[in-house]
DNA sequence: CTGTTAGCGCGTTCAC
DNA sequence: GTGAACGCGCTAACAG
């Protein structure tokens, strides 16, 4: 790939065996299990790796144990807190685990199912988020015997043996959508696309239920893309008078953040002209004025449940035929209308 | 650590030799060289590693090779954009590079020390921030043939052969105090703790070279820690009268912004009675009305800029002396008096 | 409690 | 253009 001369000769589980005055058995049993050796001969094994600064070679290992003992988490960028979160959480069950995480930033690779591939050959399974990964490289990995786990995948994610896990978004959005209602407002916009995330999806889903339930239209979704700039275009429109609407459900809160930002430096009065909500309860979102009414995903659980069931795919266990869908819940403050 | 039974046996080199009808060199070449086998063979064994879902086992090539071709990551947290930045930068670049990265997260663990050991077993070279790993460690890991760069580490973390990264800071800060002063602010506050991390040392020895340049004292730095609801505890001591400031520099944008908004909630005039900047150019800064003043470092640069070197370093180069330094860059909005 | 030895799967000379 | 054979460093029986 890329180096030409190989690592220098560092010391090995022989040189510090022949320090030692040891077989390299015993060395590797005070590495792995070292009750099990007698103190003098431990305490000479150590000394030894301390004066050789030995330091075990882990692809030696690994080869022998038939394990790489590290988990491969591809996500498609970590942009927001929503990534970062789910990293976190997946790192540190991870490591309560015993595993290293091998991390994969999609959005930067020019071909990301190459990389997949190629990560695929140093960890024991793959936690993948949504599409980042074609559906053929997927299976590749499956068929090669690699466990699989897709986070906030959405049903279409299941299959193939592979493990899906998400948040609840379905019921959250029409709770979201009926507290908006309930406040009055009668031509409510849904700001996001649908096709863009199984996420997003679900989350219109609930909006379109929200409206039925009353037995109302549901206005058809606006679709745009999910970053602030497509927001404050969204909100340029907006004012523009290309659409009417007294309440936003954005599909998260970077965009409802910046469309409701806008507004307010056109003039408008949100709530009072405009309600504005969104999704996922980021930083920002408790401190602009009025707060941002939102949904708070437990992200991090999100991870650390991708991180635990791997873990328990590549030690054998069946992969489970029903989705893991985890709790939301709603954060009241003023933007929808709340006091 | 944890898995009793090993991985199921999948194919191998050997069983897509046989398949194909050659050699296992002859499927290596295949793999690293296609260009210096025949045709046919090449199509052949293609199909066989094809069919039998061949995924060749990274740990074996590792050990050939002599090689992990993966950088191992260490950082405190990932809260905030900061880290997530330095990460993104990292990991493009690494990948660019052909080497995975191997993350750690040093707040999450029991025993960082131990899990940066047992990560260095994995990687060809360790990139850590700042005090995140003890120095002991680092130099065990040096002492183990393994490069170590340190990222916003100071000149405290050079030496041992280890390249330190970091941003400007001193100067910037020493600008930005001075912007402020410039503003007719008479009682400026540094808000942070410079024993906490190097960065904040830095930025606080601009903020009193600003002063000295004027001939005038600077206040003591008001110790506190870096997050959100350490802000907040300052903010009500200010308000109870504790300190008397018209103006607070604070150590990063999530210190400032907190306090900011705080005082705002209790009444008072950011900044008319009270100038707040701070640092990192996090997106709340130009949400928040004022938007805040703040010093916007190329966080990604210096990730991408570890993982060149880090690379470079286990290539066989000779460690700098000289820490490499990314320039900074003063944002102006409306926190610190201007406009 | 300790040593011997046979792999783990792949890259790589060196012949042919 | 291809194959045979050795070595990378470590773990895990098995013997003693």
């Amino acid at each position: 790939m890329s180096s030409t001369r190989p690592t220098p000769p560092g010391a090995t589980i022989y040189s510090v065996a022949e320090r030692a005055g040891v077989s390299i058995a015993t060395v590797s049993r005070v590495i792995q299990r070292p009750e099990v050796v007698s103190g003098a001969t431990r305490q000479r094994v150590l000394d030894a790796i301390d004066e050789l600064h030995y330091v075990p070679l882990g692809a030696a290992r690994s080869l022998a144990v038939r394990h790489h003992e590290a988990h491969g988490l591809v996500l498609p960028e970590l942009a927001g807190p929503y990534f970062a979160e789910l990293l976190v959480g997946f790192e540190e069950r991870a490591a309560e685990l015993g595993q290293s995480v091998v991390l994969l930033l999609a959005d930067t690779k020019r071909d990301v199912d190459r990389a997949v591939r190629q990560l695929s050959t140093r960890v024991d399974g793959l936690a993948v988020f949504a599409s980042t990964v074609s559906a053929e490289t997927v299976s590749r990995v499956r068929q090669g015997r690699k466990p699989v786990v897709t986070v906030a995948g959405g049903v279409a994610a299941a299959g193939l043996g592979t493990e899906s896990i998400s948040a609840e978004n379905a019921s959250s959005a029409r709770e979201l959508t009926e507290h908006v209602l309930a406040h009055g407002r009668r031509r409510v916009l849904f700001v996001g696309d649908p096709d863009l995330s199984s996420d997003t999806a679900a989350r219109h889903d609930g909006f379109v239920a929200a409206h039925r339930a009353r037995r109302r239209r549901p206005a058809p979704p606006v679709r745009i893309a999910f970053r602030e700039n497509d927001g404050t275009e969204f909100a340029e429109r907006l004012l523009a008078g290309e659409f009417t609407a007294d309440a936003l459900v954005c599909a998260n809160d970077e965009l409802a953040l910046s469309v409701m930002t806008h507004l307010q430096d056109a003039g408008r009065d949100v709530p009072r002209d405009v309600a504005v909500v969104g999704w996922d309860d980021v930083m920002t979102a408790r401190y602009v004025r009025p707060g941002l009414t939102t949904v708070r995903q437990p992200v991090a659980d999100l991870g650390r449940l991708a991180a635990e069931r791997l873990h328990h795919l590549v030690d054998g266990d069946d992969p489970a035929d029903e989705p893991w869908v985890l709790p939301t819940r709603l954060v009241l403050r003023g933007s929808c209308g709340c006091g």
